[in-house]
DNA sequence: ATGAAAGCGCTAACAC
DNA sequence: GTGTTAGCGCTTTCAT
């Protein structure tokens, strides 16, 4: 049998004190604050004690008393996504050094699953929430800022509101890597994008607008949107496309890019000889094969650590003025021949 | 500012009630059983009543009460592996469905790593384990099984030791896999494999070889194996299989094919026709590039769906009698080219 | 500098 | 059938 729990209470007959006393040290010892209220030698005693019997703290009590979980929730378009599962490693390790426990939960761009992990995550208790929102979701994420739940935005924006986020500058990278495609001499590039209303997919195909007209190519321009629940259609978007002699793709994310690279081979056709194509973030399969022309690298552990650090920030400060940070973070263009150009601009932060 | 809870006091003042009738109602709701004991008219006002107000049982008090947080823990190799990144989340859809909260970790197939994950976890509270055991780690894992805490070996056993685990027959999967190869005319087959002591690779090496030995082939056996952390020697092991006129190669897992894959093309080679490969599992580049003659497809759902009930069943079952259960899942071989074998064969499961 | 005591919300043994 | 009550382990005033 698992031998009984070690307690404060146990830790104070020990020690011959009050489990008061003990309970003040402990939390003493962490904070590092009030460090001169209890005698130097009771508190050493007491420290001694506790990590003689091998003292854990029940966490239960400890959030039944005041009423902090320690606990956070993170919700990501799919956690079985690269992009996504490595920033959520992220969060968790950072998370994991603050003391703080993490729920995740995937919302599959579906506003209703997101809103009812919203809902089962503050049934459990959580002290706050990183959330990449997805279209159709901001009423329901808005109402938790509203209730006073700490929130921090990841990846993506709401419209119309200042809650607290960490974004990547896509209007920029999407005017950068298309340049890049220009740099290796394409003209009739076109991009491949969702049609979802996402903040982060829009400033990209703006980005992408960009570029071109800065290269007086913006009679070029064409952007194909289409459904994430449909890329089959890819197909023939891309079938058209070549029939119209394009000669390189800027896809809006990973995702589509592979699903386009497997379009393309459908249609028979290699890369990037007969079609080139650029991308954001990279993947084995295009590491292996060299696939890309061109990609945006995302900085992933700056979005893990910076959206919990401020996460955490908002959790634990006292007085209640909201002060919303809005964290945008820069892209790095990799290109696959030429030697990877790295610019080392720095990043905007608007508090 | 955020509505203050509403508890089973609230519950008990507006019904009229006493807070433990309240309790009780809640309880047996769930439960199903004793359906007598309450008034029925009581009951339903209740009930009524807890939805009017839309109470949310407070977690922290009930597992404070109880000493069942109804939380397990969950250690893989690494979360970021596809292979257990998809059970992880089979694993959690199946844990909410019996209201469990699941926590997850990565062992990076480092036992001191998965020590401190069990103790992480242990302090944090948890009713019960799953976990992927890497190699020296075995000590620890018992350690817990003999503090009774209900643990559940994943994917891989823990030698001389009878405790619930939920594995492929690794031993038919290798054979299989070589057969298949075989099948198509390749006779000087190879296999790449790890060095590490893990019970499924060792029984996927065994399969390989009865594999060959079945069809007279065993004088060609030879196993290659690598140190999982000194990837890149897998290099110089394909060049030189090369020159002997190896004409195809097994790899024990999934990332060793995608090292695998890497190297062959480092060195110029085409997949399949200058070299062929068989490994288990698929992955997205295989998919698009046709890379595989062949591959082991394991039934992932059933690994999670399987270990979950298992733990859910040891940790909620009364008496003490340690029954342990191993089940073994069938491995299905999924040829390129040719259509697909199915095996039909039903699991063997020994209670 | 230290202790006493009041609960946080809930469950379960027991009383009526 | 329903109510009373004693804690689970901890934090936090308020005394001393």
């Amino acid at each position: 049998m698992r031998t009984r729990k070690v307690t404060i209470k146990d830790i104070a007959t020990e020690a011959g004190v009050s489990i008061a006393l003990v309970s003040f040290v402990m939390n003493s010892k962490a904070d590092g604050k009030d460090p001169h209220r209890v005698n130097k030698e009771t508190a050493q005693r007491i420290l001694a004690v506790a990590s003689k019997l091998n003292y854990q703290p029940n966490n239960a009590a400890r959030t039944l008393r005041s009423g902090k979980t320690h606990t956070i929730g993170v919700i990501v378009s799919d956690i079985s996504n690269k992009f996504f599962a490595d920033i959520a490693r992220c969060i968790e390790d950072r998370a994991y050094k603050h003391k703080y426990t993490v729920l995740f939960g995937s919302s599959d761009e579906n506003p209703g699953k997101l809103e009812n992990l919203i809902e089962v995550f503050r049934n459990k208790g959580i002290d706050g929430l990183i959330v990449v929102p997805c279209e159709g979701a901001d009423a329901a994420i808005c109402r938790v800022a509203q209730e006073n739940l700490p929130i921090v935005l990841l990846d993506r924006q709401v419209a119309n509101t200042n809650l607290s986020s960490v974004v990547l500058d896509n209007r920029r990278a999407g005017a950068e890597i298309t340049k890049a495609l220009i740099r290796r001499g394409f003209t009739r590039i076109e991009m491949i994008s969702y049609s979802m209303k996402l903040s982060n997919i829009g400033e990209r195909e703006e980005g992408y607008r960009i570029g071109m007209a800065e290269a007086g190519l913006g009679g070029n321009v064409r952007i194909h949107q289409l459904r994430h629940d449909k890329l089959r259609k890819i197909d023939e978007i891309i079938r058209d496309a070549r029939q119209r002699g394009v000669e390189a793709f800027v896809f809006a994310t990973n995702t589509l890019a592979l699903s386009g690279l497997t379009a393309i081979f459908r249609n028979g056709w290699r890369v990037p000889e007969d079609v080139a194509m650029a991308c954001f973030d990279s993947n084995e399969t295009f590491d292996i094969y060299k696939t890309a022309v061109a990609y945006v690298r995302q900085p992933i552990e700056r979005f893990g650590t910076e959206a919990l650090d401020l996460l955490i920030k908002s959790i634990e400060q006292q007085d209640e003025t909201t002060t919303s940070t809005r964290i945008v973070l820069t892209p790095e263009i990799v290109e696959s021949a030429p030697p990877a150009t790295r610019p080392e601009a720095k990043e905007a932060i608007w508090e």
